[in-house]
Formats: C-alpha cells, structure tokens, sequence
DNA sequence: ATGACGGATCTAATCCGA
C-alpha cells in the first residue's frame, strides 16, 4: 500500500487551482496538504479535487488569511483542528488515515511567519510565532498506538543548507537562532525524523521557497527550506522517496513555495 | 537588502507574507 504525500503552500487556492490540478495528473500524490488556502471553507474548489478522485476532503479555512486543507484519495477517518496561541486563525488540520494495521494521524501546519523584526518584545508577530512554536513542544510522533506525520510550511529553516546564505541570514526571522534552536527541540523532544534530510544530504543545499521579489528567482537562487515532513521514527523504514519540486516556481502564475513530496510503502 | 512582488479586500489603498 503506497502512500505518497505532498505538502504545498499554494497561496490562494482560488487564484491557482489551475496549476494545482496539472500537478495532481502530473505527480499522482494520493494526499496533497494545502496551506495559505485564502478562503473560507465554502469557497474552496472541493469540485475540482474530486473530480480528480480526490474524494476526501477536510478543509478549515477563513477569509483572506491562512487556511489549510487536506484532499485525499483514502478514507479520512477523523479530522480535528487545534487553535494554537487561542487567536481562532486557521494554521492545523489533523487528518486520521488507515494504512493495513496502521492508524497514522497527519498533521497539515501553517507556522505564522513572524514578522520582519526577530524581537518578540519589539514584534509581536515574532513573539506569536515563538509562543505557537512553545505550543507545538508537546506535540508527540508516536501516541496510543497511532503514528504521526507533519507536514507544512513551519517558516524555519532549520540548517545551514536549508538557506542561501547561512552568514548573512543569522539576523532574518526564518532563520536565527532562536527559531532553528526551538524547531531542533520540538523534532527532538517530540521523537520526529525530518524525512527530506534523510534521503537529501544535509550537505546539499536545498530550498522550497522562494521570494517573489528577486530579479530571477532560478538566476539569483537566494531560496529558503521552509516547507517540511517530518514522521515518527516508526515510519522512517517505509520511506521510500523524497522529492522538492522545484521546477514548480517556474510555473504560470507560481506559487512562492513548490511542493514538497514524499512516499511510503506500508505492507 | 532576498525584497526590483504578489495575494485578498471595503476596487483603492492597505494589510500581509518571509
């Protein structure tokens, strides 16, 4: 039984349905993960993904911000949302998956940003984004019997790699030390494996998101890793591959973010 | 200085993203 999941910060899903359903005949993922959906729950396009036989389809969104979505080819069990930091945005989804004897719970996150200035007393965006982060501290990769996945856009590039210059992005919220310190320990504490480092040394430099205000995006290349799959150690020997589309941020009307791909096989 | 842009909304000018 394969199960190959995208995660793709798709930023309107209205304004880019078109390029999401090429990707969906193209790469044949049997879950995609959608954030920054930019709509309320009625207004998502649930017709086109089904028509696609994505047939299930769990989706919390809001007006003009956030919103994330989960499409399915398999049964979702259970969905459930938790409203980190109480603001009532709309940034997790928890979809429930059977996989033969396998209950496996995936987390859909769209990590605030955090603003320019990285000084949670000057910013409060940036102290949303450390006060949701302390939140997912307590998240676990392995409860009850139930194995868990998290995708999305968590807004931290966490490794030297993971960016285009490591010196001169210190002081850049995405990537200080505060941020990358606080992700290591909710990977840690929480027993996950960041799964595209397993199979993509940390020695490559690797990105899935791009500025829209460069130049040349693909020429100047100054891109970030923030967009993740992590799983519980348990799963880590059914994956099978990675992939980072990078070839996305080329497209019509692009996304800043490409997808992030990765597959199991569960026997 | 990566930021020389691109979304949604109160369709004009503003807020937001990272």
């Amino acid at each position: 039984m394969t199960f190959k999941i995208a995660t793709w910060n798709i930023n309107s899903i209205r304004l880019r349905i078109g390029i999401v359903e090429s990707f969906l005949k193209s790469h044949n993922p049997d879950i995609l993960c959608l954030q920054e959906i930019k709509c309320q729950n009625d207004q998502f396009p649930a017709k086109s993904f089904r028509r696609l036989g994505y047939e299930h389809i769990a989706v919390h969104g809001q007006k003009a911000y956030h919103g994330v979505a989960t499409v399915s080819k398999y049964p979702i069990i259970e969905s459930d949302s938790t409203d980190y930091c109480n603001m009532g945005d709309t940034r997790h989804l928890a979809t429930m998956f059977k996989a033969g004897g396998r209950r496996i719970n995936l987390h859909n996150f769209y990590v605030p940003a955090g603003g320019d200035e990285p000084d949670p007393d000057k910013n409060p965006k940036f102290d949303h984004k450390l006060r949701f982060l302390n939140e997912m501290l307590g998240l676990p990769s392995d409860h009850a019997g139930i194995e868990n996945i998290m995708v999305g856009d968590l807004n931290i590039a966490p490794h030297e790699n993971d960016v285009w210059s490591h010196k001169q992005l210190l002081k850049v919220v995405s990537h200080t030390p505060v941020e990358t310190e606080l992700l290591d320990r909710i990977r840690d504490q929480g027993g996950w494996v960041d799964l595209v480092r397993e199979k993509i040394p940390v020695e490559e430099q690797l990105y899935s998101w791009w500025s829209y205000r460069a130049h040349d995006w693909n020429i100047s290349d100054r891109g970030r890793r923030l967009d993740h799959i992590w799983s519980s150690q348990s799963l880590v020997n059914s994956l099978s591959s990675v992939e980072v589309l990078r070839e996305a941020r080329g497209w019509a009307k692009p996304s800043d973010h490409v997808p992030v791909i990765s597959t199991f096989e569960f026997n």
